[in-house]
DNA sequence: TTGACAAATGCAACCCTGTTGCGTTAATAT
DNA sequence: ATATTAACGCAACAGGGTTGCATTTGTCAA
């Protein structure tokens, strides 16, 4: 994961244009709390900095963001495309209740329990991706 | 996981009907190579079987054997929503070629992590999901 | 500074999965 | 045989995501 300036010196170089449209989203990735982002979730982010964007160009530049390896996208139980940028590898906790997506971190012991799928099934693991569902703090202590 | 038969009787008892289109999808599930289904894996058995069903019917008959506990939903990484019979807990290897869908099953070595996980996010785990992503062992042998 | 080129954008129309309302069909009990 | 109502089909809709195409705009070279 490298800074934000880096990434748009090397766009440029590549023959991609700086817009304010993929600085500014560029942006969330890099600033907001590091929770997930739908398409949604940028354009009302993106309205609140009175910027608008066409939904449309929301999904290319994310396309674009994906093709240059800076964001990855992975999808919950409720089948919206989420985006995140590519750092350390984590997993997500999705609260149920109030859907609060919070990145949790797990230690190497699913890289020998991958090995041994792979042995069993004769698969080649290329990536996995792993979501706990449950209750928040904020939601544990709220009676329904 | 009850026998097929069994869950008839529950349906009767319980006042709903025995339909065609019920049984087969039924019997899908119980029959067929234990690979989960989508709204439209089915609707296509069941056209192979002479049986023409609406995929509202259908959306519906899944509906209803989920509120029974005889299926439960889940969701890949294309946002389709499938179903299997409800048994021992496992985990899907899906072919990034040839979207062929794997069930393959992990010892409880998941279950020490979740505490963990608990513990340090005060985050109450209710399920979880897990899918590798892959090559099967035929689509690893074929030249791209 | 201007002009040319192509990347980026917006819009409308579309695709797909899944859902809802409503009138009809048919399984079951009497 | 009839009444009841679960199950069904159809059409219309909803929402996320994509595509074609015309327009705008960032960039760079003259």
């Amino acid at each position: 994961m490298k800074n934000k300036n880096e990434i748009l010196d090397r766009f440029k170089k590549d023959g991609f244009r700086l817009t304010s449209t993929r600085e500014a989203i560029l942006d969330l990735f890099y600033k907001k709390s590091k929770t997930p982002l739908s398409c949604q979730d940028i354009q009302k982010q993106l309205k609140q900095k009175n910027i608008s964007a066409n939904k449309t160009t929301v999904y290319r530049e994310l396309e674009f963001m994906r093709n240059e390896n800076i964001i990855e996208e992975f999808q919950l139980d409720d089948g919206v495309k989420r985006y995140e940028i590519i750092s350390n590898h984590h997993h997500h906790a999705v609260c149920l209740k109030c859907r609060n997506i919070k990145c949790v971190e797990l230690g190497k012991e699913l890289e020998s329990q991958e090995k041994q799928i792979e042995k069993q099934n004769k698969f080649k693991i290329i990536s996995h991706s792993l979501e706990f569902y449950g209750l928040c703090q904020k939601c544990q202590g709220v009676k329904k």
